[in-house]
DNA sequence: TCTGGGGTCCTCGTGCCT
DNA sequence: TCTGAGGCACGAGGACCC
């Protein structure tokens, strides 16, 4: 059922134009004009994200870095700064608080800006005008009377663009597009609907519904609703964490289980910091694995209590590691934690909270590790993997 | 040719319990 | 005592997004 309030509603999506890009070009003003790539051209990561100079050569986000040198070898290859962009992001932020309360963050440069009510392109306009002259970048804008439209919207006018669609043209700017500019429609469900003749969203909106939902399951009532212009999704402005993971792709395949435990060791420490840092405690831990030739098995196990500490969630997921025995060299390692409820706090703890000694111990290695910035204190398989890698730093 | 990292959501199979 | 159905939790994996 279609919500008629919805109709009403006035929704701006922002996104800042090859972001990670741009605030290395803004930083470095040599780099204007200049085809700059994030990401490393001797490493197995992939291209994170590219300036518009680099685009015409061909390269792409998410495309594996060497393909991207091979494109490009002039380009300008930059390691990314996280925590430089993280900067920049807060202050991006900080111009959309100034223009409404309700805001979901997306990702590091796109949010979601419910202004049912006011001026929406006049307000898009304003935050386009305030990110180029306080941070010195662009940023794009679509607004409508829904999310996904105003996201459409603003990546039909990148870069540097402002676009406003309004009920009375949904259908018409939806028909011609490809099904894959809906949102959940990726490479598996664009083949599945060629294969059946569905290549634009005004075909896949004259399907048969109780047909179409045979075909593909819960999710096809919502690509028929997007595709008829309906989307009543709210904008959400926080929503609790499900998950917290860490993986690694190692430079070389690993084939030993003592390196393969001291990797483990490091995910859990980091893993472990994360969520003690937001306060919360999982009940399950899980490990990830993929193998030389890309194929991936996860294995997870739910503990009776929920968990924390480095030496618990370490320990947790080297059975599961040992239990799995991989038997190929193994190019990934990640480890997962979810079923994650909130750690009770310090206060609580003085009447009601058992604090185990591994608990306590987190606790002590947690104030090192803010004070220095770093871990000091290592489980004893991360001292192994970091005598193998041949780094000196953080052994205490 | 080569495919990151950190997430969410969904589906399907299985085992357990009533 | 056996059997099947239904509900539920869990585990594994797939698909997708930024």
């Amino acid at each position: 059922m279609s919500d008629p309030q919805a109709d009403y509603r006035c929704i701006i999506h922002i996104d800042a134009d090859a972001f990670f890009a741009s605030v290395e070009q803004r930083d470095n003003p040599g780099l204007r004009g200049k085809p700059v790539i994030i990401g490393n051209p001797h490493s197995r990561g992939v291209v994170s994200t590219c300036s518009y100079e680099a685009r015409v050569y061909g390269v792409r986000s998410a495309m594996p870095a060497s393909q991207a040198y091979r494109l490009c070898p002039h380009g300008i290859f930059i390691k990314p700064r996280m925590e430089r962009y993280k900067q920049v992001s807060d202050a991006m932020f900080d111009i959309f608080d100034k223009y409404s309360p309700v805001i979901e963050k997306v990702s590091i440069d796109e949010a979601y800006i419910d202004v049912t009510g006011e001026d929406g392109v006049g307000i898009a306009e304003s935050i386009r005008r305030d990110i180029k002259r306080e941070l010195g970048i662009t940023a794009s804008a679509g607004v409508s009377y829904c999310k996904f439209l105003a996201k459409l919207a603003s990546h039909s006018c990148k870069p540097d663009g402002l676009r406003h669609i309004m009920k009375e043209e949904a259908r018409d700017f939806l028909d011609s597009l490809p099904v894959s500019r809906l949102p959940g429609i990726g490479p598996k469900t664009q083949s599945k609907l060629d294969a059946l003749g569905i290549s634009t969203i005004g075909a896949l909106s004259k399907m048969p519904e109780a047909w179409f939902v045979r075909v593909f399951g819960k999710a096809a009532k919502r690509f028929q609703d997007m595709a008829r212009g309906i989307d009543n999704e709210p904008v959400t402005p926080w929503r609790e964490p499900k998950s917290i993971s860490e993986e690694n792709t190692f430079d070389d395949d690993i084939d030993s289980m003592d390196c393969l435990q001291g990797q483990l060791a490091v995910l859990a420490q980091n893993v472990a910091f994360r969520l003690r840092k937001s306060r919360l405690k999982c009940r399950t831990v899980g490990v990830k694995i993929r193998y030389h030739n890309f194929s991936t098995i996860t294995r997870e196990h739910t503990l009776s209590e929920a968990v924390s500490s480095d030496a618990e969630i370490f320990h947790r997921a080297k059975a599961l590691l040992e239990a799995a025995a991989p038997d190929k060299p193994v190019r990934l390692l990640g480890i997962v934690a979810k079923g994650l409820v909130p750690a009770r706090s310090r206060q609580a703890s003085l009447f009601e909270f058992h604090e185990s000694p591994w608990d306590r111990v987190s606790r002590s290695m947690d104030e090192l590790r803010m004070k220095y910035g770093k871990p000091v204190v290592l489980l004893g398989p991360c001292l192994k993997s970091r005598a193998s890698d041949g780094k000196e730093e953080g052994t205490g």
